[in-house]
DNA sequence: TTGTAAGCGTTATCAA
DNA sequence: TTGATAACGCTTACAA
């Protein structure tokens, strides 16, 4: 009554287990009548080739697995998208793993891969920490890995990223070319690369300027939402910047609750512009400008380069750049 | 080099293979001693144990599956979050397969699931279809199955979800005392059962306060999003109404670009209430009033259950229900 | 074209 | 406390 395995199904027809098994492998030489016999009898009994056991035979998974720091996030939703697209179509299995920002679940999903759960790893890398050498311990170079958006520099394995110096750079100069003189600069972890990206664009759209730079309008967030609250109302508060440059969503939907809070006028008062993928940033009060990175195209990409290892077309070391799309709107834009 | 298996390791050791596993299992006598040593030779090694063949040796993947819609969505992130934070508790790997509202797909990624790549299944139904019979042939019955929040009705496998009746009826009760005479109902299936209730919570309310239920005025929309644009304009156009209940949050976001096209003021000329888990809903322009369900309590209930049943611990066909929050903002009170 | 048999890496049982 | 062995379900050489 349970499961319907192999061995029996081979009973009911009559034949044997390899001969079974050859009806669902596209291979081999089989009659195409048993091949019928044995798919018919395999859909009346909706058996369905052991997964683990293919699987230890094959020394293969047939899985990858996908390491995002949140799911909560429209960016990483649509990667996740395309990631699974490609995936489906080679016919592989996708499992999702989400650090929530964490550095030790990173590394505790990575080594626990180590036993031959999966056969290749997309991530987008948590950056709390700095030390990435659990990625060069042995048995890490056994499984291919590809990051995407949130990468480590110093490790060296294939990477999409997007052009985030230069959509600073142009997300900064639209602040400036709207009358900002003082921009603060809002960032999570400005030693994680994409961080210290962004600000590098920032910084040199401000010096073209010909603004200084100053230190104390780079603001370092965390992750927690009520933590951000009050580092940017203090903030607001002390430097009164008439221009926002966030370089992470949430810190820009953190800003505008504080600048509702504390009266603070948006555009009027000061203008923001954020990367963002939400979708519904035109609905905003005020429509909030974005800076929107093709999320679905950097899954399909990183996706597209693991598979490539995979199939061991080339030993591909390739860093993916993607450009992003500045779209103003009218929490820069005094209308 | 590569993997290094059990076997190497017991060599390495000049142990056996089973004193090696020993250490890794919790229960079997085993010398404090030897086992410190193994241990720390796995570790040099980066040594794990062979997913797929523990797994077929057990005839247990110690993973669950979690099928749902869609990703890019608060509710269903959130819900995830729930149920993965009690599969980590338990030890158990999660899988996640989404649907994109597609029965072929949902009945595809269950047929698979017959392969004992999992040991239990979590998942809120895409509803495009009516045919559930798939969920009743032959093994589907072997396999552990819990519903959250979009459940088939004739199903009959434990499930979770929220007072849709009541809040769906308050919601309702909210737009008519802030003075709605004629309020659309917006559902994308409404022979869906989550569609159905809630609509029938709408339809009372509506009755309670001596309102003719008009059929014209249930909208039927899809989830594709220019789709429902151009069903809601020209119902926005055609009917008038001046109040909107949307019944999935996408509707409601679709009707706030109609709404803004066609230079229809909210809360003024119309006012909307949504279901929706959206967390920058008080962001929105105007501030949207929504019934807001405890996703995470949902998740980590579905997977509480699963777990039960996984344990054997009782032959559980509970419905468990829990209740939303009616939060009234800007959208349906005219200050 | 089909069957036989070995082996994938583990672990439980039994014996030592 | 440790070791030998069989078995989990499948696939693939090789033989028939």
């Amino acid at each position: 009554m349970d499961r319907v395995d192999i061995k029996r199904l081979a009973e009911k027809l009559n034949l044997s287990t390899s001969t079974v098994s050859r009806a669902f492998r596209g291979n081999s030489d089989i009659n195409p009548e048993t091949k019928a016999r044995i798919l018919s009898m395999a859909k009346e009994f909706n058996y369905q080739p052991n997964h683990y056991a293919s699987n230890l035979r094959d020394k293969k998974s047939n899985t990858i697995a996908i390491i995002v720091p949140e799911l909560a996030n429209n960016f990483f939703s649509q990667a996740i998208h395309g990631i699974e697209r490609v995936a489906r179509e080679k016919g592989y299995y996708t499992l999702i793993y989400v650090t929530d920002d964490e550095y030790e679940k990173e590394v505790m999903f990575i080594e626990k891969l180590y036993n031959g759960r999966v056969d290749g790893i997309i991530m987008s890398v948590s950056g709390e920490a700095n030390d990435h050498a659990y990625l060069n311990k042995r048995g890490a170079k056994s499984i291919p890995l590809v990051f995407f958006d949130r990468v480590y520099d110093d490790i060296d394995v294939p990477k999409v990223t997007t052009d985030d110096y230069t959509s600073s750079f142009d997300g900064t100069l639209h602040l400036i070319e709207g009358g900002c003189k003082k921009i603060a600069f809002l960032v999570v972890n400005k030693s994680l690369s994409i961080g210290n990206i962004r600000m590098q664009g920032y910084r040199d759209a401000l010096k073209d300027a010909g603004i200084p730079f100053d230190e104390r309008l780079v603001i370092d967030c965390s992750n927690d939402y009520s933590k951000n609250y009050g580092i940017l109302t203090e903030m607001l508060r002390e430097q009164r910047p008439d221009g926002l440059f966030a370089s992470v969503e949430r810190l820009a939907i953190s800003s505008y609750y504080v600048c509702h809070d504390l009266g603070i006028r948006i555009p009027e008062d000061i203008k923001i512009v954020s990367f963002s993928s939400l979708e519904i940033a035109s609905l905003l009060n005020p429509a909030l400008s974005t800076i929107t990175q093709p999320a679905y195209d950097l899954g399909t990409n990183a996706a597209e380069l693991l598979f490539k290892t995979l199939e061991g077309k080339t030993e591909v070391k390739d860093h993916i750049v993607l450009s992003s799309k500045l779209i103003p709107r009218k929490s820069s834009v005094v209308v």
